[in-house]
DNA sequence: TTCTTGCACCTTGTATACCATATACCAACC
DNA sequence: GGTTGGTATATGGTATACAAGGTGCAAGAA
């Protein structure tokens, strides 16, 4: 007898609610700007159970999850709460960020073609004239994410690209906002084609060192001027 | 009216269920030796249950913020299982910690005190003689993971100590078999008394280059000689 | 009028019941 | 004898019921 041989590819495992349910909130979560003003955002485990239509058992295990993650508050017998970082968190974050990066940047000098690298700095050719990032802020904002992301993906080392999702989510709000004072923009752009160069030269200790100082700029730059941070 | 001026200290408030299990069940994994041969360790809900004498769901809460942690694998509809690190993923971990801890010693040269490093060399004072860190292995052992954790604390970086502690969990039963291997506890010593001196003179660049170096020596030993991970 | 205190209600923490699915075993058929 | 299909059982996923603690309002007293 023949097999019919049917081209199948596994099922997808169904995705249990909690995980959707996360997903949901998490995006709702960090799509919201939290800095905006001083309310306290709460999360009814009620009301979100009655809202999406489950029971509050998969909402509570999202909630525990994004807790883990830094992104909810929970404060027992009162509930939880979108958390609000505080300065010296974010800089920390910050901090770390850096350490990360930099060690993603001798990463790619190991790992990454000539060819990878290249599509680094094609990412930013449509920002070649002076001030075209700064006209552009909103645009190159985005490119901006995806060039660092880009740089933890050609690292060729999940782990670090995995702690520094989060850290990016944490910090777009921030970023969204510190991006667009002063020449920021034009000086990130910069630093940007300094470090690429240096990728391209395989010169590990400059690249290293540039990533390192690009984002602790950043975090002098909060240290400095953010003071809507508690 | 005259308030009754009694010192009193706030009431401690009392540690939840989930929390109190998610320590047990912690310290259960992370004490047992998961590499020691090829089984599975099945984690049972309704047998933990039991056995903690508590209802399923604070367990479910422990084992979903050990499954966060990474010392927990859940496949659905399977059950929950204590994880094991690839191979791939233990040298994913080194470099992190190789990343966080070069940037903690850039901190410590920032932030701590003479005095406070001072107390890192008295910590291998008793190791002096030739060969003592070989001799007395266990002991060397427990003081080489007490001088990481202190350069992370005088780093005075919280998020770097967290992220940290968790790694360093992650790692025990991988150094402790490492460890003992050739000479690399004599080694180990010279490491650390460079990266003492660097501390002491103040030498970032040093510093951070001798402590990345020293933990990503670590991982190509992992990376040659460690053939009992899958 | 203002402060205190008690009570009602609301929310989270915990336990349990129910449901869907995966695994294993057994019987029947090729 | 090997394979296949069905069924039983066990286990995790989800829903809900119950318990305990916190909040806020209102009523009463100063």
């Amino acid at each position: 007898m023949a097999v019919a041989n049917l081209s199948l590819k596994p099922v997808e495992n169904p995705v249990a609610l909690k995980d959707r349910i996360y997903e949901e909130l998490k995006s709702a979560i960090t799509s919201m700007n939290v800095y905006a003003d001083d309310d306290e955002y709460r999360l009814d485990e009620r009301r979100l159970a009655l809202e999406m239509g489950v029971s509050r058992t998969p909402i509570r295990e999202a909630l525990c999850r994004l807790e883990n993650e830094g992104f909810v508050q929970n404060i027992p017998r009162r509930g939880a709460f979108v958390a609000r970082k505080s300065k010296k968190e974010v800089l920390e974050m910050i901090t770390v960020w850096a350490a990360l990066e930099s060690m993603a940047a001798r990463l790619v000098i190991e790992n990454a073609t000539a060819k990878e690298i290249a599509t680094l700095r094609e990412m930013f050719s449509s920002f070649d004239e002076d001030g075209a990032a700064q006209a552009r802020i909103d645009e190159y904002s985005e490119t901006n994410v995806s060039f660092h992301q880009a740089l933890f993906r050609l690292s060729r080392c999940d782990l670090l690209s995995r702690i520094t999702e989060n850290l990016f989510l944490h910090m777009r709000s921030i970023r969204m906002r510190t991006i667009a004072e002063k020449d920021r923009a034009s000086r990130s752009i910069i630093d940007h084609m300094s470090i690429i160069e240096a990728l391209e030269t395989r010169d590990t200790e400059v690249a290293e060192r540039l990533v390192r100082q690009h984002t602790l700029d950043l975090g002098r730059h909060v240290e400095e001027h953010v003071d809507w941070l508690e």
